[in-house]
DNA sequence: ATGAAACCTGAGTCAATATTCAGGTTGTAA
DNA sequence: TTACAACCTGAATATTGACTCAGGTTTCAT
């Protein structure tokens, strides 16, 4: 769901002005994040999106230009509440490694209560790629500044930053896909644990091991 | 590119009986593979495929049900290909450890090599959901096999292998996507082997560190 | 209360394209 | 050479669904 109290920095070229306006953009969205999230883009019909939201066809053009638009919106959105919503969880990790293991707890109890606007990011590969690009040049670029910090603080060896936060966001996407979206066997704090145990010690044996 | 000596096997209905035919049915696999991966599925036009193969519209029905058969097709070659390359070469390897950093590499390699079917492999996802699990299940399966085996033969430390063979697997497809698909930045010696030392030590300063 | 702006309606337009098919061409076995 | 199967052709069909628009309804500042 699009939060209730938030419609603005969408993207959207014609904001409501009344109540009743506001009322029904949101039940448009929340309509749009439904109806492409179950039927994907190209199934999706705005018909679809107005008979969810109660709304008459042409009603949807008078807030979006094109089915594009309010997908991208949708992108939009769920780029804000992921980064919002697993900030507030890391920041209470003591350090790196245990933000880890937090972060991808978070990620993955978030992808499952939002698995119609995770399906939209993913599918926004080939709807939207520059929106997809934003949204994980975003990650990655926040990433990689929380690795470098926790390097020069002296807790996680340096190295290449930027390939790390490409992988680590790699692990937590695949994860999530499996676990959250495909099935949900087994709890995101087991499957979190397992992961953060790859990235704190990764598989060797020992310390020592080289690769 | 469709290897050119097989077309068995891709669960197509009407194999060619002559020669004649088997070389239109190889340049139509060829045409649909482009057409596919450079304009994505729904923008993909049957009419584009024959064009670029050089044969009339119709003559596509002569061998595929629809489109979505031959999506499918290429979904499934593109499997087959796929872990012939990395399998040849991760045998040669020593070790688990070994076998990770030259496993990487060749997946680098590969994608950038087939980009085309790269990107109809993803958006199966959204076209051929069932096609698209069967490929990521097929590697899943084998890498936690690998994964277990190494653990008995003390290379490793135990832990759980499926949940470590999907995290491993986020990371490749993450850091094809990145540094084969999006841009060629880096050599993907340089990333493998960042991501190879990111699995065997992780990012502790120390073996002994927690969790 | 009131009228202008905002909003809503849904039948109709229009372009795109997956698929069919009737008829012509080519390959090959005998 | 012949005849049949295999193959190829591309105009025509049929469906689908994004988007428009002319006109009606609701809201709300004054």
């Amino acid at each position: 769901m699009v939060d209730a109290a938030e419609t603005a920095g969408l993207g959207l070229t014609k904001e409501p002005r009344t109540e009743r306006g506001k009322r029904t953009l949101r039940k448009l969205l929340d309509a749009a994040a439904a109806e492409f999230g179950e039927r994907g883009y190209h199934d999706a019909a705005i018909s679809g999106i107005t008979q969810r939201a109660g709304a008459a066809l042409g009603t949807f053009y008078t807030y979006f230009d094109s089915k594009e638009q309010v997908f991208r919106a949708l992108v939009e959105d769920m780029g804000r509440l992921t980064r919002r919503w697993i900030a507030e969880r890391v920041v209470q990790a003591p350090d790196r490694i245990a933000a880890e293991r937090v972060g991808i707890e978070a990620f993955l109890e978030f992808v499952r209560d939002h698995k119609d606007l995770y399906r939209i990011v993913m599918e926004a590969q080939f709807v939207a790629e520059d929106a997809y690009r934003a949204y994980y040049d975003s990650f990655a670029a926040a990433y990689r500044e929380n690795l470098a910090a926790s390097v020069s603080r002296g807790e996680i060896r340096p190295g290449d930053d930027e390939c790390r936060a490409w992988a680590l966001i790699g692990m937590s996407v695949f994860l999530g896909m499996r676990y959250s979206i495909w099935a949900e066997d087994r709890p995101p704090a087991e499957v979190a644990a397992t992961a953060a145990d790859l990235i704190a010690r990764g598989l060797s044996v020992d310390g020592a091991a080289r690769g």
